[in-house]
DNA sequence: CTGCAAAGTTGCAGTCACTGCACTGATCGG
DNA sequence: CCGATCAGTGCAGTGACTGCAACTTTGCAG
């Protein structure tokens, strides 16, 4: 479980640095922020910088990425014959969560970093590496193709309801819960979507 | 109709950038192509590039944004009570059609140049222009709020179902229509969304 | 046709993101 | 405690992108 030093010292120089990023671009808008100055902020070169981050946007949603790794993880650690839909539906949920808990105030700060143009297209290429993953452990579990079509609509599918519930939650004003919301968009789509849809052997 | 010389030239050299930049990355890669080769195929200076797009992967999307922008126009002219569901999917399977008029190879080639991840970025971003549009549209006709949940799913159900079937078609060799499978798509997610939805007076 | 205003084009200088390379110093395993 | 490994860094270089100040072309009267 305790990982070395080397390693411990690796996740503490990537946090500061996402959260050197974060801190800055909620303050004074993303593009007025250079690689230099985060770097400075976490104590490291801008040399460093660039053997944590490709680029300097991906900084920006590092956290979010880490929780949508934990997501894919919980997903792969579930029993192999759960019920698809429902499954796939309560750890989205979970994820939405997970998104709720900080204050309302940092979430519109953050939110108001991810709608720069710059960052919404690593924020978007971040829901598409989710959905690939989330599609080859659908086609895993539903024993078809991940190249066809049934496993990709429901994968495409569910990404965009969470997208959408996040997106009117935050544009509500980030009160009460997104998870609410993904339900509502949850059962709609289960309606094309039946919870049998995996296992059709009753 | 007939646009005055200066309108004509700089539609002429917008075309001529786009083009050039998409012929040098099916050719050779995305990133081994500087603005500079672009601009100087074009017969205009490197800085004119930025007076026509302000990045270098806008230019490879160029033609995409343009037939996006067409399908909004084309939405926008239907009849204010036209039935929403299945107008939308007649529309996005016409918008299909025409991404799957030219040759397989050529198709395939272009493919490869926006699967490149600093393009799929830029894709992703006009995915997200034409889904807002679309939002805005369906609240205008079913008389909904664009910031609410309804229109908001509908349109990102809507474009995840196109999106999958262009990608599913893509991997399968480009043979054949996209419009199939996205009437597949479109099939099953009627289920959630009722062709009555819009107008339920019958 | 001519001259003037509007708009498009360009070179230049400068900033900043990002990369390969060579080197230093810290951590790790034995 | 020693040698192997690996993170951190400075440096030099490329290329994207911008503001600015000419300069050229087009549109439009007069």
């Amino acid at each position: 479980m305790t990982l070395g030093l080397r390693e411990r010292k690796k996740a503490a120089t990537r946090s500061a640095l996402s959260a050197a990023a974060l801190a800055l671009a909620a303050e004074r808008g993303v593009d007025a922020v250079t690689v230099d100055e985060i770097a400075a902020i976490a104590g490291v070169s801008s040399r460093t910088f660039f053997n944590y981050f490709a680029t300097k946007e991906e900084a920006f949603v590092a956290q979010d990425l880490a929780l949508a790794q934990d997501l894919l993880e919980r997903l792969h650690a579930e029993p192999a014959h759960a019920p698809l839909w429902p499954t796939l539906v309560r750890l989205l949920g979970d994820h939405l969560d997970a998104a709720g808990t900080v204050s309302p105030a940092q979430a519109l700060a953050e939110h108001a970093v991810r709608s720069h143009p710059s960052v919404l297209t690593q924020q978007f290429q971040q829901y598409a590496g989710m959905e690939a993953d989330l599609v080859a452990e659908i086609a895993r579990r539903t024993g078809t193709r991940a190249t066809s079509l049934e496993p990709r609509l429901l994968a495409s599918a569910l990404v965009a309801a969470m997208r959408t519930a996040l997106e009117t939650w935050l544009d509500a004003g980030a009160v009460g819960s997104p998870r609410e919301l993904f339900q509502t968009a949850a059962d709609r789509l289960s309606l094309a979507f039946p919870p049998d849809t995996p296992d059709p052997r009753t």
